[in-house]
DNA sequence: GTAAAACTAGACGCCATTGTCTAAAACGTC
DNA sequence: GACGTTTTAGACAATGGCGTCTAGTTTTAC
């Protein structure tokens, strides 16, 4: 009786007809109220005439508010970690040109999946709603922040080995790229603004100008000297 | 249903007598109901519970919820300002044993302004209430993280002029040291959860170490060479 | 001690919202 | 065209919160 069917799967583009594209429809609208106006203060009333769709057809399609609630956020989990996943795998493997591919990289990251509708959804609703469904956000905890640290450590490692970064620690330097890559930022983040593209790449430029200094095998012009910084890492 | 029916004492550990006590109570009852709850979410009725006192007693002081919210959060906001005050103006000034005075100073910024209790409700509420308050956390804006990045740039810019650091841009540097002692805690900032002293020195010494690679003056042993990284940066 | 001020407890009207129910309408399929 | 399903619009009771009011009690000030 829970669901035997099958949770709506959204393809891009294709306007679809009938009741699924009703069930979309509702989804997004209850995900920009709820992002709005959080649990409490989203009204069903509201999110019909988001969905442009009667209020009865959400009480037939999801039971009740909370029901709705939860499938919003899955429906926003399964989307940005698919996201995240998709991100990851660009991920650069050649050790040439290191600044301005882990640049390109970071903007990816921070355009796609931090600073998008679904990033900024999720974060604003696991602070205020966290306490309240723990076991919701706990798949998102896992299987988002989480699992972003260790891909990229795990990435950031394979670069280590292949001699283009002097790492000690591949965890915290995974955070530490996050967090470099966030800190020009993190302003507009709190505050649910969306960057420009100009402001994207020159808070990831400086990211990892940063990152490299502290990490990167000094290249090119400084080729004839013997790499300094591993002196201070080793 | 909730347990916290003692009346709220403040910082002080002094309970003062009369309304102003009554005051101060009920602040900051709101403040933990509306932190935890929400502006839509919280009832008055469950903030007079907690702050011990009747309903009557808050219509009194603040007319209405939207003034009490208000209050509460210019009250947060004057104690959250003069603590960063506070730890701002223990920033180091000299250049010898930098590593260690820069953790310390980190592990007290992190603790004292924001993995503290005003800082998470401040954090929570500008997210949630932010767009629906723009002119009442523009201030705090303004004053908290603004002034944040501005006085570290500043104080950075000391510290280079003594040659401690080789700094290019002080306001991107700012951004990035707070940004890196935040690194390792992220994840439970944005949970909600509070560190403990170890997770908050080592988060702090792990973020110095990072940022001393990039930003410092290479000491002790290599005194010798000239400082290579200003031949990246220049 | 007394008077004013503050506080309490409870009841009250008002309004918004939730979730149910019903009858009519639209839709798709055969 | 007939039929079953889905959607719609509106009415409906029930709930709960906000803000007011009143009557009675406590605290403070003089």
């Amino acid at each position: 009786m829970k669901d035997r069917m099958t949770p709506a799967v959204r393809m891009t583009g294709h306007t679809q007809r009938g009741q699924c594209a009703k069930r979309m429809s509702i989804l997004d609208a209850a995900a920009d109220v709820f992002c709005r106006q959080g649990f409490a203060g989203a009204s069903i009333d509201e999110i019909a005439a988001v969905a442009c769709v009667s209020r009865q057809t959400i009480y037939n399609h999801y039971r009740e508010k909370e029901t709705l609630f939860v499938a919003v956020v899955e429906d926003v989990m399964n989307r940005a970690n698919a996201m995240l996943f998709s991100v990851l795998s660009t991920f650069p493997d050649r050790a040439d040109n290191m600044e301005d591919e882990l640049t390109a990289f970071a903007v990816r990251l921070n355009k796609n999946c931090i600073c998008n509708h679904d990033g900024k959804f999720l974060r604003k609703l696991v602070q205020t709603e966290g306490e309240r469904y723990p076991h919701l956000f706990e798949s998102w905890r896992q299987q988002g922040p989480g699992k972003l640290t260790t891909a990229l450590s795990a990435l950031f490692a394979r670069l280590a080995h292949k001699g283009a970064l002097t790492i000690e620690d591949f965890d915290v330097a995974a955070r530490q790229f996050v967090a470099l890559g966030n800190a020009d930022l993190q302003m507009m983040i709190l505050l649910g603004g969306t960057p420009t593209d100009e402001e994207l790449e020159k808070a990831a430029r400086n990211a990892v100008h940063t990152f490299l200094k502290a990490y990167g095998r000094l290249e090119a012009e400084e080729a004839d000297h013997p790499p300094q910084l591993a002196a201070i890492s080793g």
